[in-house]
DNA sequence: TAAAACCCTGTAGTCACTACGGAGTCAAGC
DNA sequence: GCTTGACTCCGTAGTGACTACAGGGTTTTA
């Protein structure tokens, strides 16, 4: 199986598997006469491996972790089990952050709404505003404790 | 006012400020005699505006078109809303990704916890056995119509 | 006076790819 | 036999938004 074949097979592209090569998370394979890389059905479970759990948008260094399980044989159900309960948690947090920068957004949108046509723009006054450090229409209405302008990361 | 206490003023770091000014969002200030950046109010106000717009994660680009609006003080109304709706499409659609992300993971660690002690790690069965194709914990009940084990980004 | 804390510049690293440049190889059609 | 196009190789650079150094100079504090 030349590169491409592979690529399709696991519904990625070839420049993709030559990065996991160079990664470690796919071994160098055999080389035909000519040079080119040439893939066996192995190759391919390992492929679809990490594709299937970087569509769960795992990080390459737990998958690689994985990997190293599903050779190692051992008694590593605790550690997968927690590799993939701190990926939740660090989902779950994602999710909970955009939520409330979803709600800042629209109330942001909404201020521009509220502008009539011949005002300044809501959008950049209300920017402005909070650069000035007075109340703004995203993030003050959401504080519960006190000032949260620190636009923090 | 010397870089780390603008940093401190705007609740970031010294690292970050120096960047902005690389890519042009900051102005280059004046330096006092030994070489040192010596910052006014101004930049203060603009330094917060740019890390109230990261706040609320909208790309420095789109930081880049807000601060040469406020300074064109021309009808960019619609331009800002736009930005700014076009903004919360990603973050809508991003967390619904992430929300069907996060309930595959959950069949997963689910997965994990069923399978007994002796046997092999659930967690880990669940996935080889995705990338042989078959049925796994994660994608499988979620696909509407039909096989989803495509593992495309 | 010495150490700590700050400042400078420039470069390299992060993550998971993606895109490119420049070259070699192979199969099909004329 | 020749051309064309699709494939392959390798290495490097780019993405975004920083972060972390290295290796120097300056200022403040004890």
């Amino acid at each position: 199986m030349k590169i491409k074949e592979l690529a399709t097979a696991a519904y990625t592209d070839t420049e993709t598997i030559r990065f996991y090569e160079k990664k470690g998370l796919m071994p160098h394979p055999p080389r035909l006469a000519n040079g080119y890389r040439d893939y066996q059905a192995v190759h391919q479970e390992r492929l679809l491996f990490i594709r299937h759990c970087r569509s769960l948008d795992m990080p390459l260094a737990d998958i690689q972790s994985l990997l190293d399980m599903t050779l190692a044989n051992a008694y590593t159900h605790l550690h997968a089990e927690s590799l993939v309960s701190n990926h939740i948690d660090r989902v779950q947090l994602k999710i909970t952050s955009l939520q409330t920068l979803l709600g800042q957004l629209k109330s942001l949108r909404a201020s521009c709404h509220n502008a009539s046509p011949d005002q300044a723009c809501g959008v950049l006054q209300v920017l402005v505003e909070a650069a000035h450090g007075e109340a703004c229409a995203c993030h003050w209405p959401l504080a519960t404790d006190g000032p949260s302008l620190k636009c923090k990361q």
